[in-house]
DNA sequence: TTGTGGATCGCCT
DNA sequence: GGCGATCCACAAG
């Protein structure tokens, strides 16, 4: 397979942040670096709305040099550590000033799957890129590549298959947002149906 | 300047 | 299912 051509900035404009957060499902997600390309499906996300949302960091329209990015113009990067630990990657969704994004919650392996193996240091696939810290480990995407633009290299997003049917695609509440009041019951996480790479939390009824 | 906690993961029981 | 890792951003003062 040869990498595939970048999405245009265009498609970012166009639309909401959860018509958005639908429309990557089925997208591919590709990063090149020097030790080569790695790719894989977005098969889950959630979408984050800004000042009405008390789930987002930008809740209230609260700004700071984390939040920056997402005030910006949509289809850039945004990455933010968690726990210390591990780094999310979201793209940046709606018009200028509306701090609005969609976090990736897991990818299906598609291309150099032994590259997303040593990153990852393990060797099932459906453990490769099956949870936000995951998939950024897999890609080998970091806090450096907070603000750049998705549609070109090195870091992008490309069309991989025509949109899922609506019964293919299904909602619910997002994950681990307690503190998030009523806007942790909204559903606005969307994941395709049955696939063996939507991430798996340990957590009752974990549907899938 | 300091204290607090998180859009997670993997190991342990 | 429970818990520790690990550190940056944030808000308080």
């Amino acid at each position: 397979m040869t990498m595939p051509s970048p999405v245009a900035p265009e498609w970012f404009a166009h639309q909401d942040t959860v018509s958005m957060a639908r429309g990557l499902l089925g997208q591919l997600l590709v990063h090149s670096t020097a030790e080569g390309w790695a790719a894989g499906m977005i098969v889950e996300t959630e979408a984050y709305r800004g000042p009405l949302d008390q789930a987002a960091h930008s809740f209230g329209n609260r700004r700071t040099r984390r939040t920056e990015v997402m005030f910006g113009p949509p289809g850039h990067a945004y990455l933010y550590q968690i726990y210390g630990l591990y780094v999310c990657f979201d793209v940046v969704s709606g018009p200028v000033g509306a701090p609005e994004a969609v976090l990736v919650r897991a990818v299906a392996p598609v291309e150099n799957l032994p590259l997303m193996a040593r990153r990852r240091g393990v060797w099932a696939e459906s453990d490769l890129a099956s949870g936000p810290g995951k998939l950024t480990q897999a890609l080998g995407i970091t806090m450096a590549h907070n603000g750049l633009p998705l549609w070109e290299p090195p870091l992008y997003l490309a069309h991989y298959r025509d949109p899922w049917p609506a019964h293919a695609i299904a909602a619910g509440p997002r994950r681990n947002i307690p503190y998030a009041g009523e806007a942790q019951h909204y559903p606005w996480r969307f994941w395709i149906r049955g696939h063996a790479a939507v991430s798996r939390p340990s957590g009752p009824a974990a549907e899938r």
